[in-house]
DNA sequence: AAAAAAACAGGCAGTCTGTATGTATCCTTT
DNA sequence: AAAGGATACATACAGACTGCCTGTTTTTTT
């Protein structure tokens, strides 16, 4: 009966991809808070003690639902700024800046990244997560422009950060009150207006 | 023996009180998830009989404790601001935004209004307070500076929640980081760049 | 003063997390 | 290929915590 014979490292990949999609679903329908660890277990079909065997705890597996997360993020995003066929570092600035917003409108997005994220990880844990995927995206773009010479030079780091936290409440807002295409057209102005802002005046 | 004679309002404040004091420490020190009904009951000095009739869960009394540091920040914000002296509506605004900023550097507050908030209360909920403290303050100001015409006339609501994110972002990236006058004086000047890129140009 | 209402105290039930102990599957070494 | 070891997994258990329930004290009303 060794149909299902399979090697230790497929089974452990296959056993933490059950858990971090089925939790992903979950931590992202209802929060982290409210999704207990039999809930993911029993979602992903597999036993409470196989996930305390992969991760060291609750915690550990919703970083690494919020390092699928950001993974995802990385990539939706890098596809939008290659598919818009831009050169200008600005332009390319703007256009991962909007799919960077129009991802972040999603609820599973919002409640893991947006919300959860920062109080169950710390905000210290969760920068460092986003600075090796979305924000490390930005900072190199950022870069790029301020060695172009299009946005004024200033240290990127904090840049970068007061950047995404508007990016950030700009989607949850629209994710609200947004709906309408007139609101979302008023938040993208504003996201754009804050952008162009740093660029150097022709 | 009626020493301790008092009033059932004062009864009901006094306890209120203590509880609030008492979680907005352990909440500001440990973190919602982290502090138990009964350590915060122990350290109001209270049962934790008394404090489920006076709230309806700890979710509510977190929810006090959130008004509680809101309703301080507003009154720092409010008397940075009118000890500054400035009559210009971009002057105040300035102000009182980097008010905010040196406010929200404090562990407490960043621990229960940037972190915590969101998370246990939900976006919407947490917004929704801020809009009655901070956030309505700072819509006040720049519906003043746009009536003024020193802003470029835009949706007040989307355009002071982007800039609370980017304020907040910053607030704890210096209380990380920033602790060095040089780092301080970096993120100050990427937020006046970013109040003032919205200014209208001269 | 009696009755009603409000504030409070302590205990109980259900749930959840993390651990510990035991088992099956796979890998290595001889 | 068989034995020994390591890795992956299963299940039971202990401790902790939340919300509720019942009963008691204190205040207010009648």
């Amino acid at each position: 009966m060794n149909a299902d014979r399979r090697t230790q490292a497929e089974r452990s990949a296959a056993t933490r991809q059950a858990l971090i999609t089925a939790g992903r679903r979950l931590f992202g329908e209802l929060g982290y808070a409210e999704v207990s660890t039999v809930a993911i277990t029993h979602a992903a079909g597999v036993s409470r003690g196989a996930m305390y065997h992969q991760f060291t705890d609750k915690r550990d597996l919703f970083e690494a639902v919020v390092e699928d997360v950001e993974h995802d993020l990385v990539g939706r995003i890098s596809s939008a700024v290659s598919k818009s066929g831009f050169t200008d570092p600005i332009d390319n600035l703007v256009v991962g800046c909007l799919a960077w917003l129009d991802a972040s409108t999603e609820p599973e997005v919002q409640r893991i990244a947006l919300l959860d994220a920062p109080a169950v990880l710390g905000w210290d844990r969760w920068r460092e997560i986003e600075l090796r995927h979305t924000i490390g995206r930005l900072e190199a773009s950022l870069s790029a422009a301020a060695k172009a010479g299009r946005i004024r030079t200033q240290p990127i780091r904090p840049l970068a950060l007061v950047i995404v936290g508007a990016l950030d409440e700009a989607a949850l807002y629209i994710a609200r009150f947004g709906r309408t295409p007139e609101e979302e057209r008023n938040v993208r102005s504003v996201i754009e207006q804050l952008i162009s802002g740093l660029a150097t005046e022709a």
